[in-house]
RNA sequence: UCCCCAGUAGCUCAGUCGGCAGAGCAAGUGGCUGUUAACCACUGGGUCCGCGGUUCGAGUCCGUGCUGGGGAGCCA
């Protein structure tokens, strides 16, 4: 007989014989004669109470049940007589997979997250965990969804990259060299030898790919990881993280902006309808307050706002700020929380960037002071997606090349799409795991990711 | 990388003025015929983060290193 999910088990409408379940024994409570396990599958928060007595043949070891054991078992499933739970299974055997034994470092209590973190490979078998990475990967199936029922194409950008574009940050490098033996040339690598005989990277973004994609296919993403080697320790970055990129053809910044904000409620409405039991958790023992900001995601129109009005707002705000706020400089993290967190309280996106605090892709305004880029700003988490309206006039983004120095060879490729029927084109990233963060409440991104990768730290 | 805080039992923590190492939970054993982080009783459990120093004596004071956390910068 087929296993049945735990979740299936508890949405049954009627009692059901010859019912088989396996999982993992959350904790098992014991009277004289009698055992009430808790069981634990992972398909759902939820644990199914199963009860067994002297009638299961090898009793004398259920009552040997460990946390953290695991067990295979057939019964009836019948209305629950006690409070708390609406079925429960009566045992007919109980298999013992295998025994947990008295070191098992989940205990019936709450730990907390910093333990947790040193014992990564077993955290996900939590309540807490269980539920983020559950919910994590409902919210990678909603957005391929939402991509699939516009029209969009998802592509896959590489993971080894030769450019060094984006700016985005410094990079992992990817070397197939003998490291006891490096070749040499002028006293540099020499990376001639090296596999591909150039200098590659991981990715910091697929961006420059998704462009080249969405100049044949119209409109795609990427969802992919991405790799960034700065020395960031907040609770807010990790090394490797997942990226959603989309890139559409013939869309223009007000486009991009739309589309960035349809998509943030869309992924969070999918949570709230679909994600509710795992959510209640973290409403209940994360953020109190947490359906409520997200009822406000899904409900106001995110606030539109050009930079130069931000900063005259925060300019005659009369708030203190750690760091003064300028015309020309980029907005602090403080400067971004207060938009949108006490002046605006919801999600604010501020366009119009100066083009000094910008990369060079981003198309240049007729101001010639600023370009169309957009940050979309949320509350307890700030920056959750940045984008723009790309530059597609060859003149403007070669003359902007050479304005910042960058190696126009390198890029002879990225330069072909403007030359051979360049239109106007826009997009966006989004960092998965702040997106987490903002649905579930949890304030460190390293409990939204199964096995973060930060500075000095790579256990797992 | 910078600033701040912390490190004592498996976990969460207390430890007064420098003078015998503590609690709750967890675990183990026993009890209990419907439990809900079950309950009751008993038992075991310590490199007080490492190294160095001050002192008759250091968990406690000083120096240093490591690890973790919070904040900042960089960014998504």
């Amino acid at each position: 007989m087929k296993r049945k999910k735990i979740i299936h088990i508890l949405n049954s409408e009627t009692p059901w014989d010859n019912i088989h379940i396996k999982g993992w024994v959350r904790t098992r409570r014991s009277s004289k004669g009698f055992s009430f396990l808790e069981v634990n599958d992972g398909s759902c928060l939820k644990n199914v109470q199963v009860v067994a007595d002297h009638s299961v043949p090898n009793y004398n070891d259920v009552e040997k049940i460990t946390t953290g054991s695991a067990v295979s078992i057939f019964g009836r499933l019948v209305a629950s007589p006690g409070k708390g739970q609406k079925w429960e299974i009566h045992a007919e055997t109980v298999d013992i997979i295998s025994i947990a034994p008295e070191s098992y470092p989940l205990q019936k209590k709450r730990h907390s997250d910093e333990y947790l973190r040193t014992i990564g490979h077993l955290r996900p078998r939590t309540n807490k965990y269980g539920s983020v990475f559950r919910i994590r990967s409902e919210i990678s199936f909603a957005a391929h969804q939402f991509f699939r029922d516009r029209g969009f194409r998802y592509i896959h950008s590489p993971i080894i990259t030769g450019s060094d574009c984006e700016g985005a940050g410094e990079m992992f490098r990817v070397t197939a060299l003998d490291l006891e033996n490096i070749p040499k040339k002028n006293g540099k690598t020499d990376f001639i030898h090296d596999f591909f005989g150039k200098e590659v990277n991981l990715t910091v973004s697929g961006q420059l790919s998704a462009e080249m994609m969405a100049l044949a296919l119209g409109d795609v993403y990427t969802f992919g990881p991405t790799f960034r080697a700065e020395n960031s320790n907040t609770a807010r970055h990790v090394a490797e993280f997942w990226m959603i990129e989309p890139e559409m053809a013939f869309c223009d910044l007000e486009g991009d902006m739309a589309i960035a904000e349809e998509f943030v409620k869309y992924l969070t409405a999918f949570a709230m309808d679909n994600c509710r039991e795992d959510l209640a958790l973290f409403s209940t023992f994360v953020d109190k307050t947490l359906l409520a900001t997200l009822d406000t995601i899904i409900s106001s129109d995110f606030l539109k706002l050009p930079y130069q009005e931000a900063v005259d707002i925060l300019k005659n705000t009369g708030k203190k700020f750690e760091y003064e706020i300028n015309y020309g400089n980029d907005l602090q993290s403080e400067h971004e929380r207060y938009l949108t967190e006490e002046y605006f309280k919801k999600p604010v996106i501020i366009f119009n960037y100066p083009k000094e605090i910008k990369p060079f892709y981003m198309r240049m305004n007729n101001d010639s002071k600023t370009v169309a880029a957009m940050d979309l700003l949320v509350p307890r988490i700030g920056e959750l997606v940045g984008g723009s309206q790309r530059e597609e006039r060859y003149d403007v983004l070669e003359s902007r090349m050479d304005e910042l120095g960058i190696a126009k060879e390198n890029y002879w490729w990225y330069l072909d799409s403007r030359r051979f029927g360049t239109v106007p084109h826009s997009g966006f990233g989004l960092g998965f795991e702040r997106l987490l963060m903002l649905i579930t409440g949890i304030t460190n991104i390293r409990d939204v990711i199964p096995f973060p990768r930060v500075p000095g730290q790579i256990e797992f």
